[in-house]
DNA sequence: GCGATATATGAACACATATTCATATATAAG
DNA sequence: CTTATATATGAATATGTGTTCATATATCGC
């Protein structure tokens, strides 16, 4: 893959400069699959009660109306993902949100909405 | 859906006033659509390139190693979420970034990135 | 008008993913 | 040990999605 500008739009120092800056292809990868998780209506609103309080799976399942064990599901990847944490009380396993940037990336998100529907 | 909590952890008041706060399923679905966009690396690719310069379709091409049409087809979602516009010369057509969040999501998934590699 | 070039688009395909159903696992109470 | 309850998990299915290929559209120069 030459980093020669086609259009000659861009002096090739500079096109040089900004396929070097490109994260490598494990971080891309990585990014996207963060924004990924976030991209599913269901672990969002499950996100959201969670950053209100810890919920048990059984109460999520309620909260969002879905099955438990679809809900149990989705939490296994949120889990995966490091933006939820689980503990054990008897039968019952409580989550809570274990990732302090998830609260900033609703807000950036929101803002875009609101941008949008101007 | 009732409202209330099985396993009592969590006051009714307090469970009514969480789930009243979910936001409506509306903007819960735009939210989502949002994120799935950035969920995919190709996407990201082409929305770090843009981030630094404006660029045309070929050039696209070029630096994410994709072929024209596959980049098309990823400016159209682009386009469609309002995350960059295009501007014709001639028979090019230059991309640039339109959203001013999309430098902010960026940053705070980097943020998300070196906190998990910790 | 014609040909050349840049981009866009539709169909087809392969692959990913969310949900459901049935069932397994784990803990507690008796 | 047995039963009941909460959660997790595997298989199946339906739906969504990214890429490729072929082709259409749009603009420019002649």
């Amino acid at each position: 893959m030459t980093a020669k500008c086609l259009c000659k739009s861009v002096p090739d120092a500079e096109m040089r400069k900004i396929n070097k800056g490109l994260p490598e292809s494990e971080t891309i990868d990585y990014l996207s699959d963060f924004f990924r998780v976030f991209g599913d209506s269901t672990r969002l609103r499950i996100l959201y009660f969670l950053s209100r309080h810890e919920f048990c799976v059984a109460d999520l399942a309620i909260l969002t109306g879905m099955q438990q064990s679809a809900v149990s599901h989705q939490l296994k990847i949120l889990r995966l993902h490091r933006l939820v944490r689980s503990r054990r009380d008897g039968t019952t396993i409580y989550y809570a949100l274990d990732d302090l940037h998830v609260q900033k990336v609703f807000d950036i998100a929101l803002e875009h909405v609101k941008e949008s529907f101007k």
